[in-house]
Order: structure tokens, then C-alpha cells, then sequence
DNA sequence: CTCCGTTCAGGTCACCGTGACCATAACTCG
DNA sequence: CGAGTTATGGTCACGGTGACCTGAACGGAG
């Protein structure tokens, strides 16, 4: 058979989906966030988490998969991600980045599917506003289901990027509000890269850095020395989100 | 007007684009090429070069772009990228690896088109065997005439990315044969990252990464101390080409 | 009100990778 | 054989890092 008939005959589809990263506590409850609000309280160990739609069409009908949707004619590919993790996570991630497109011939077993998928970082008070439901709910990144198609593959290579990314940018912030302590900061380093940093070097690190600043507020109310507000300057961006990212000066 | 009549009526073009990367001298010459021969001589400053093809169909005919086509229905995505080289310059690059999937909606003047952009890296000696014409040529990447479509900010991305990936992987000996001085991979070095080196810090960080070793071999005929020839071990590899590349086991 | 447990905050110190630089080796050519 | 050139090996000062110590500042228990 010819390549070319079929071509002419059904059109390659265009979908998008998104990776959707938030910190939750390990046992599955919501974090307690500060979204500059007094809430600065908890400290438990956190987990990477992700929430994932349940499918109800008949292609691997039933299984867990990442939220997506074709991509409409009338749309970039960012604003096709974005405008179905609204309609069904209700979700406005503060960071959204292009992942990777997934297009082996065999990925969907209907018809031909190109998936251009984006990865998103949300702050734990956002991430409360997703409604869950029969069908939508939080899983822990470290330990999913089998999920339909290549989607454990995706969701892999995407905590792989977090954690590569989270090493040398300052994709940090994208999971705190304006206003966090130097603990909180740890704490999400400490979540995503699964292992403890010491307080004092880090704080060393992040003050030379340059990426952060003291507000000059405190938090009262821990039993301990009230520790200082930072909020991100701005100076330092955040790498590598896409060719539009105007790029550091050499 | 509803987004869904039209989206039935016409679907989303996809197409795959490569960006070529290839050293060649600073006037444009081919570079004398080490392909494991006795051709170990020449050591002029390189530059970056790629090949471009003029576009002879009407969405800016005429103009100098990136060679590519459309996605047939039954090859992959990488498939398609390395079946378009071929046609168009004849080429099989040692390295290839996805770079971004373009899709805003007026990148291009005609329908709807969303372009997975690859990118590739190839050796002299293989950039010599692209057949020019008048329709083919290499240009200077630092130096570009004004392309089709968005292919200029396509090949300003690709740059910058083939620089900060030459700081932190390996993929340097993708310009290079099996076997190669220390002079030589200084000099892909060099070429890409647009600055002198030190040969012997540069040696001392290219023995104590593993990533290379002697072959025993060593390089007569200069009118000066013979060079010994090294290879790459495999040890050290080529990070982040993708989703499917098995990753460092931490 | 004092002591205590806790975390915050600031500091020291040894170590290592790096860049700058120097010295010698080993070839070819005039 | 000497001059020129690159290869190769070594030293040294500096800056960043991890390990670790000390005092500061709170709330809570007694």
C-alpha cells in the first residue's frame, strides 16, 4: 500500500498533555502552604504528586492518564495545555514548560497521535483548588499505576527533568508563594531531590546567589527562633523555559 | 465562527525540521577531517556551520530555510527527521536529538503548522558528501541571511543549546572520528564555544572525566612533538538525548 | 521566671576543581 | 645542529563546597 494515499486519507492527530508537579505531604494530604497568609506551620516531609484524570473514551478506556486534549486550529500549543488543564484541573500553573513531543507510530492504539507534552509546577494552595472526583485525583510521581499509553514513560522522563532542573535553575520558587522562609525553600529542594541538605550551607549558597532577598518580615508562633521572609529578586531567571526565554547575556 | 467546523474541516499540519551543525573553516572551506586516516594536519580556526535549502514552493519561495517536510503516517517522529535529511542533503548524523516543537498559530502564512525541530550534529567528513547546488548550501550559524517562517529563532535556540550542552555532556566527539588528538576535540571546544582554551587544563579535565582514553596511537608528520591518538570510552554518555536514553543510575 | 528543646543564623576549616602560568619533551625543517 | 612549534606535565593561588561548631531567639514545661 502507499504511504502517500493514506496520508491524504486521515490526518496525522495533534494532542497535548501536561505533567502537573505539587508538593503534598507523603501521606497524601495537602500541605499546609503559606500563600503569605500566617500559615507558616507545618514541617513535614513532602513528596512530589501529580494529578491524573481517569480516561472515559474508549481507547484504554478506565485507565489513569495525564490531563490533555487535541490542540484546537485557533491555538498555540502552550495555550492548548493550558486550556485543557483548566477544563479539567481547573489548574493556572505559576511555571509551564515544554517537555518533549511523543510521536511513535504505535503510541495510541487507534489512530496516528502526535502528543506535544508540557510540564507544570503549582503551588500546594493551587493545587487544593483541583476539584477531585471519581475521576481526577492525586497520585504519588514515585509510585503510579500502569497508566494509558507511554504515559508512565512521559511522566518519568518529566521528574527527570525536575529533578536535573532543580539542580542548576530556580524552579524552586514556582512551588512557594511571594513570601517563604529559608526552610520552606529547603523543603521543596529536599522533597524533589529526595534527600536532606544541611541549613547552613544551603542559606550560604542561596544568599550568594543573588536569587533571593529578606523582606525584612518574620515568622512568629514556632517554638524557635522566629526565622526571616525571602522573596525571589527576579535577578536570576528561570532557565531554559523554551526558545522565547530571552537568554542570559554572555 | 466555531473552532470545531473548522478544525473538521481542515486538521493541523505536522512537519519535522533539523538544524545541521557542522564544523567547518572560518571561510567556509570543508575542514581537513580526521575519519580515522592519515589526515591529521590542518588546524585552522573552525566555526559553526549548517545547511540550508532553498524553499521552491510558494509559502516564501525562494527563501533559504531548514530542510525538512511533513510527517508520513507511518514513521516516527525521528524517523521522519532523518528520512528528510537524507533526501534533501544526503546526510546520516551521528548525533540526533529532539530540540523543540514549534506551533504558534501564525508561524506559518499558509494552514495551520506545528514543526518538531531536531537537531543534529555530523562529522566533516560526512558534511563534505552534502551535494550542493543552487538550491543547497552551508552558511555561517552566527551569521544567517533572513530565513522562512520562524527558522531564524529556531536556529539562534539550536545554537544555544548545542553550546550549554557542550559544557556539561559529551557530545564534542560527535564532530570527531573514532580516533582524535587532544588538539582536535580542544579545537570542537574551541569552535563552539568561541573561546580560547588551555591545553593543559584542558587535558588535565579530559583525562580525569574518564570519558576518553589513549589508543596508543600517536600522530607523525607535524613539525612538532607527535600527539597521541585517544578514543571514547562509552563510560561517559551523551545526556538528555531524550526520553529514551536510559539515564545515569544515581 | 528559669531552664530546656528547637530551629535560626553566622562562622570556621579542610578539601577539591579550576584557571593562570611555567618548564620540559619531542618532533620537523632550514 | 639550532630554531620553531606543539605536546605534555607540573606548580600555585583562589573560590566554592561539604562537614561541623557556636551562639541567638523563640515557646513551652516545671
Amino acid at each position: 500500500m502507499s504511504n502517500s494515499d493514506a496520508a491524504r486519507a486521515a490526518s496525522i492527530g495533534l494532542a497535548v498533555s501536561t505533567v502537573i508537579f505539587a508538593l503534598r505531604d507523603a501521606d497524601g494530604a495537602p500541605r499546609a502552604t503559606p500563600p503569605s497568609a500566617g500559615g507558616h506551620t507545618s514541617e513535614a516531609p513532602a513528596t512530589v504528586w501529580l494529578p491524573l484524570v481517569r480516561r472515559i473514551r474508549e481507547p484504554q478506556c478506565g485507565r489513569w492518564a495525564l490531563p490533555g486534549g487535541m490542540v484546537e486550529l485557533d491555538e498555540s500549543l502552550e495555550g492548548a495545555a493550558r486550556r485543557n488543564l483548566a477544563e479539567t484541573t481547573q489548574l493556572q500553573p505559576t511555571y509551564l514548560e515544554q517537555l518533549y513531543a511523543f510521536g511513535d507510530v504505535d503510541r495510541s492504539p487507534d489512530r496516528r497521535l502526535v502528543s506535544v507534552v508540557y510540564w507544570a509546577l503549582v503551588r500546594p494552595d493551587e493545587a487544593e483548588q483541583v476539584t477531585l472526583g471519581e475521576n481526577v485525583q492525586w497520585f504519588p510521581a514515585d509510585d503510579l499505576p500502569e497508566l494509558a499509553f507511554d504515559h508512565n514513560l512521559i511522566v518519568d522522563y518529566a521528574l527527570w527533568r525536575l529533578r536535573t532542573k532543580m539542580e542548576y535553575s530556580a524552579i524552586a520558587h514556582a512551588f512557594l508563594g511571594d513570601e517563604f522562609t529559608l526552610a520552606e525553600l529547603r523543603g521543596v529542594y529536599e522533597a524533589v531531590l529526595q534527600k536532606p541538605l544541611d541549613p547552613a550551607n544551603f542559606r550560604r549558597q542561596m544568599e550568594s546567589s543573588g536569587a533571593i532577598e529578606a523582606t525584612g518580615g518574620v515568622v512568629t508562633g514556632g517554638r524557635h527562633r522566629p526565622p526571616k521572609l525571602y522573596r525571589y529578586t527576579g535577578d536570576v531567571q528561570l532557565v531554559d523555559a523554551g526558545p522565547l526565554t530571552p537568554r542570559i547575556p554572555a
